[in-house]
Formats: structure tokens, C-alpha cells, sequence
DNA sequence: TGAAAAGCGTACTGAGCCAGTGCTATTTTG
DNA sequence: CAAAATAGCACTGGCTCAGTACGCTTTTCA
């Protein structure tokens, strides 16, 4: 259907508070503070902390900080860490999977388009999420 | 996991094909041309017409003709046809239905990247995807 | 020094969606 | 009338994804 999964959804939420929080905060405090799951919540910052997109914090007083200013994280590195490899389209990558590659006329300029969205993703920034900046140009 | 849709990307290849051709071309034909499940084909064929998209005979020698000119079809378009309403995320409409809709810090923002992913989809048409010029500055 | 608060790792599950199928009816040609 | 096509529905099986579970480690602080 086309959608951010939930993950990013939440990953993003998840981000844009620590990006303005100044101290760090738990996988508890954010998920009673946006009602949603503890669990969901966790995993996603263990996902971003695996990613260094966050620096994770053991015991008590714990949490997460952001690690990056939020200029520095873009769409395309979330959406990335949280879903796996970007394929926004069947044969933008395996061509040799494709059931059509031989006949098809369209392998190429879909695998521009790919380019194409991959950068616009790369041009949106965290910042540009949390601020009410227009977004960037593309 | 963001991206398109087989079907989607079965009708850009159908659409393609339709818009270098110069005869009804049946659901029957290019399923062999491009070694696709026929039934798949004629559905998403079927969907095509009902949206107008192409023109549809019955009967022998019947098949099927681009309705419009490539350059007067989106991408957008094709998605909507194929995969219904367009959501990049999930707080684009029903904001009723978030979780997390009163303290969401990230909803106006993440609507106005639907909006722009949007605009950006409707920018590339059917044209630019069969030829290899370069796509449209957004 | 030990209990509580926090993150870490990994695996499981249920539901929904989507690719693909099937069948019957209708239309057109020859 | 038979064959070649589209039209309209409705079904299904597998995969992905949202969400859960559980036991472990690290740190603080009383």
C-alpha cells in the first residue's frame, strides 16, 4: 500500500523527543507518555541504539540521548535502520530475480525513480521533522 | 517495507507497453510477452479500465488501448488506481484514529512529507518512466 | 551488598494484506 | 454458433509486520 510502517512511525516520534529533550529518557517514560507499547518502544530504541543513531544508557536514571544533532539524521537513515534495505520498487535491485528483465521495458527508468525518491528521502532531516520548517527542496 | 506494489509495478509495465503500441493488445498477449500469470494481468488490466486509464474491446481482435496521452498520466495516478488511497503515513488522514494524536509532536510535519512525497509521485508521468529522459525536477 | 531500574538479545505469534487463482457471464467476430 | 476476448466476483495461502515474552546484564543508591 505504500506506507511507513508503524516502526517508522513510532521511530520518528520516538526521535523528534529525544531531539528536544536535554537529558536521558526511558523506554518507560516515552511509551506512558505517547500510550504506546512498553514493549514496541523498547525494541525500537534497541534498534536505533544498534544503529548509533542513539547512545543507550544502563541502569537506573538510564535512558536514551540522541547521538547526532538532529540535522544529521535523515528519513532514508530511519526508515533504513528501522525496515531493512530500501526497495521501493520490485527490480530496483536483483534484476537477475526478475521474472521480466529480459522483456522489460521499464527496468531502468523505475530503478531512476528509485534514485530518485531515495534522495528526496535523504533530503528530509529530523529537524525538518520537528521544526514546522518548510521542507527542504528536492 | 515501503515500496510499491507487484501489481503497481506490473502496470507500469502494461501501461508502457500499451503507450508504444498501435493496436488493442490483449491480456492474453502480453501475459506470454512478459512471462506474467495471465489472470494477474487481466485483473490488473480490468482495474486499468474501470478507471479509465485504457480503453477496452471485447469480442476477437479485442484488447486493450492507452486512453490518454503518456504525459497525461502520474504515477500517482497509477498507484491510486491500483493500491486505492494513497497513505505514506500513518497519521496522513484519520488523525481521530491516532494513538498518539493529542501529544504526536511530529503529525503536522509528517503530513506535510505526505504531501510532498504526493506532489512528487503526481510530477512523474508515465512519459518519463518509457523514455529514458531525465525525470522532472520536483 | 542487594534490590530495583533500566537496557540487551532473541525468539515467538496472530492477524491482516496481497499476489495469485477460479469460475461464470457477456460481448464480438467470422 | 463457436471461439476469442473482456467483466465481475469471490476465494485462498503465504508472508510480513505489529506486538509480545522472557531471561540476562548493567548501574545506581539506600
Amino acid at each position: 500500500m505504500l506506507r511507513l510502517s508503524k516502526k517508522v512511525d513510532y521511530a520518528i516520534i520516538l526521535l523528534s523527543h529525544l531531539g528536544e529533550a536535554s537529558r536521558p529518557i526511558s523506554a518507560q517514560e516515552m511509551s506512558s507518555h505517547y500510550h504506546l507499547p512498553q514493549p514496541m518502544i523498547a525494541n525500537i530504541l534497541k534498534q536505533l541504539a544498534a544503529s548509533q543513531l542513539v547512545e543507550s544508557t544502563r541502569g537506573v536514571q538510564g535512558g536514551y540521548v540522541l547521538q547526532r544533532q538532529t540535522d544529521q539524521i535523515s528519513l532514508a537513515e530511519i526508515v533504513r535502520v528501522i525496515d531493512g534495505p530500501f526497495n521501493f520498487v520490485e527490480c530496483a535491485h536483483e534484476a537477475s530475480e526478475c521474472r521480466v528483465s529480459a522483456t522489460c521495458p521499464t527496468q531502468t527508468p523505475l530503478q531512476a525513480l528509485h534514485g530518485r525518491l531515495y534522495e528526496f528521502m535523504e533530503s528530509v532531516t529530523l529537524e525538518n521533522l520537528i521544526q514546522h520548517h518548510e521542507l527542504q527542496p528536492v
